[in-house]
DNA sequence: CCTGTACTTTACGATCTAGTTAATTAACCG
DNA sequence: CGGTTAATTAACTAGATCGTAAAGTACAGG
């Protein structure tokens, strides 16, 4: 883990632990829009909406063009990437715990014939 | 997304918004530890330490078990799960620029052979 | 050139965060 | 009991974050 991977992760899951944030990325997901649109569905002010949307920049998982006075904003597809990949490196524990899970329900299963044999 | 699962997220993202925290998750990883063992490799008081795993607790990425004087920490895979799954929503971006790059790749590879034939 | 539209910047306040030190709790051990 | 170890709680500071309102920038079009 290098200096700048754990920079960006901060930003990153900072950007993410908002519920705003993670809505214009949904509403990203659906193609581009501009800001006024992207604040549409949200109880709060253009600047809050332009403040988030430089939050999402900085962090890399959106990107702007400019065309007249119009500022479109795209999801980046390769930070979410990272972010899915850092996330990743854990997923043995939920694979782990799944097979175990898997276990104690086959376990369970054959102690049920068991005594249904018994009887 | 339900407000509970919003909230969770909220918390889950912050909590591995800190490299300290990303850190003791990959300790905790290696298996079960103290509060003190954890904090060794920080440059950092032990309440601060104390404090991120609270905080790392409160978003339900670990749990801690109590045995005389120590608490034992323990990384909780379900909610990973739950974070990996929210991040897997937008899989389907980088497959496609992935893609993109693929055909571009294809494309360029025919291109090339087709100078190669002409000369 | 003036007006409207689409945003950004600035300045401010409230709340949250990450760290500190000092004091406290809790449990074991001689 | 008294001392040591493990960790938490309390009180505090510096700095970030999230929102606001008001002012400023940039461009298009009559």
């Amino acid at each position: 883990m290098t200096e700048a991977e754990a920079d960006f992760l901060d930003r990153a899951f900072a950007a993410l632990a908002d519920p705003t944030r993670r809505a214009i990325l949904a509403r990203l997901a659906l193609g581009e829009a501009g800001v006024t649109e992207l604040g549409e569905p949200f109880q709060m002010s253009l600047p809050a909406v332009s403040k988030h949307l430089k939050v999402l920049e900085r962090a890399g998982l959106i990107t702007r063009s400019h065309q007249a006075q119009w500022r479109y904003c795209r999801l980046e597809p390769a930070p979410l990437k990272k972010v899915a990949d850092w996330v990743g490196d854990y997923q043995r524990f939920w694979d782990e715990s799944y097979e175990r899970l898997e276990d104690y329900l086959e376990d369970l299963k054959q102690r049920t014939e068991q005594q249904g044999a018994e009887q």
